[in-house]
DNA sequence: ATGAAAGCGCTAACAT
DNA sequence: ATGTTAGCGCTTTCAT
């Protein structure tokens, strides 16, 4: 294997100037930033002899200065989301990064791991670099301290949930209506025992998706139950407890609405030990979902299109795009894959 | 002027200064910027009525223009992988991330997504932001674009692969090692036609899976035969040619190595069809990998730590850490679920 | 305790 | 075709 050898790694060994460039090519500093950025109105040779004295010197321009200066655009944007390792979220920042990419810009981008703090310390630090515009997965209770912010005129976007305290472009699911249909799904399977596992109530797309879930029942006449509601961090232990009381009760459900991927995946794991498996829909889609022992059917989001969407949605502002906030509502799309047409089995 | 008229959503209208601010207060600039940094020598009622100012002027402090002045780190760090939304990559990304945050830096990232030219753009964009560091997934063939950048004294650590033509810290996984252990838990359960569906031969850990491979079936006096092996992007179409072969001519495979995550996932779904599956033996492990219906054996990185170890390797560099290039090869751990175990099926 | 002036690296606006 | 000067928003230095 490649050993080590000698080489002093970090050492702010020197990043030369147009100043030293300008000084080694032995011309002015305003020719050479002809030359870096490609104007005209440099003789050829003179040109010639710059570009020897920037290769030799390593010199590569200093856009913190020349954006401090120009005062227009840094070219940045700056993204937060809860988790980037979050197979939901992966992908959203994926595609806002794509779009940033395709308008010259650079991503800063960060996890609020749900913590109101982090979210805050991000979102103000991207906004201390002058990023151009935000894309926010809102945390905290309140985001009256980005009004600043928004009056300065940093366009700021709101993806998967809305920000509170605050008027700004939003994008999401239709959380509701995706619930909804999950439910009806699995009334059409006829069952009328539906458990709900969410997420914590505090979290506006569990509530939105609880509301969807109650709607439906109601809608179909069928009455719903405390018992068979449990809304909670996605913690093994609660599930486990949650999942306990809602499949032996004297009343068991025989079906279950999934709140996110995660507790899909979590109910899934403590399900697989069972002997008879309620039927199931998870809300969001996930990989090898269609692999599984009972293929999982879902309501799934688009979360690229949540991203590509918001980006999008930011840059227009940065375009110059007027008018009141927009608040986008993107569909969900039922997937039927087998586990949510079970049929309801009779003990 | 800081004008504080009502205004549209996104218009570069106003960020005051700090000259606005002490306009504002009464003050000179000076004691403004010793507000705003906590510094003392500032009478308590001077302080009040320049806090006043600022939250009036909803001003925040530009840190571009601090950074330019002060000279010394931007408190940022570049991220270049290759794809944000890889399963694989996306808590990479994020173990860097926490240790940045820990280290009051920021992160710029950014997808390559294979593209040589665009790894470059990245890193040479963040270069020109002057990040303090980078954290690179190679993805050129030629690294020596990085050359000035390592001389001005950015550290540079790659991970997952090493740089082509720069001798930098690099952090892996033991690749070959991996495989090794992959190929030999195969032959145990007395497999002898084993096939390797890596990925494209120019990606070095696809090169060193292969070398792995080659090893464990010499190592045990089993001929390696080209027609099961197959190098190439992890595309459905190829994937599908490439089994065929494998599983349908004269010497028929019984088991398969696979070289990626999604190589595996790939595999696993053209597989699924087959009415007798071959053993198989997945690097990278994945969600779920247990629940599905033969569970499937592994060769797992720690993704995170791959990523928290070259983080916390950039980190020390920044506080001074001299010494020869670090290489770090992570061992990788052999999960059996299951269907690394299964027979060879004697036809 | 407070502020005026210089300058970080660059570019806009004028010279020449 | 090329150079000079001023200034972006801030901090550093040095007065007061």
């Amino acid at each position: 294997m490649p050993a080590s050898q000698a080489r002093p790694a970090a050492e702010p060994g020197g990043r030369s100037t147009m100043k030293d460039v300008a000084a080694a090519a032995g011309v002015g500093v305003k020719t050479v930033s002809r030359v870096v950025n490609e104007e005209s109105g440099v003789g050829a040779a003179t040109a010639a002899r710059v570009r020897e004295a920037i290769e030799a010197l390593g010199y590569r321009r200093n856009d913190g200065a020349r954006l401090l200066r120009q005062g227009l655009r840094t070219g940045s944007v700056g993204l937060v989301i809860e988790d980037l390792a979050d197979p939901f979220y992966a992908p959203l920042c994926r595609a806002v990064e794509e779009v940033a990419r395709r308008h010259g810009s650079l991503l800063f981008s960060g996890s609020s791991a749900q913590q109101p703090q982090r979210e805050r310390d991000l979102v103000l630090a991207f906004c201390a670099r002058r990023v151009d515009g935000l894309i926010l997965v809102p945390t905290s209770a309140d985001h009256s301290y980005l009004l600043p912010e928004q009056a300065a005129g940093t366009p700021i976007v709101c993806v998967d949930r809305p920000a509170a305290g605050l008027l700004t472009d939003t994008v999401l699911s239709d959380n509701a209506r995706g619930a909804r249909e999950g439910v009806e799904h699995l009334l059409r399977a006829g069952h009328r025992r539906i458990g709900f596992l969410g997420d914590a109530p505090e979290i506006h797309t569990a509530a939105e998706r609880l509301r969807g879930y109650c709607a439906a029942l109601t809608a179909a006449g069928v009455p719903t139950r405390e018992a068979w509601v449990s809304m909670s961090a996605p913690e093994p232990a609660r599930l486990h407890l949650a999942l306990e009381r809602m499949l032996t009760g004297r009343r068991p459900v025989s079906a279950l609405l999934c709140g996110n991927n995660r507790i899909t995946v979590a109910a899934l794991r403590e399900l697989a030990a069972l002997p008879h498996r309620p039927a199931l829909v998870g809300f969001d889609d996930f990989e090898l979902a269609d692999l599984l022992t009972v293929p999982v059917t879902v309501v799934a989001q688009d979360p690229a299109r949540l991203g590509r969407t918001a980006a999008e949605l930011l840059f227009a502002r940065l375009s110059g795009e007027r008018g009141p906030a927009q608040w986008i509502e993107l569909p969900t799309r039922l997937i039927p894959r087998g586990s949510g047409e079970l049929p309801v089995r009779h003990a």
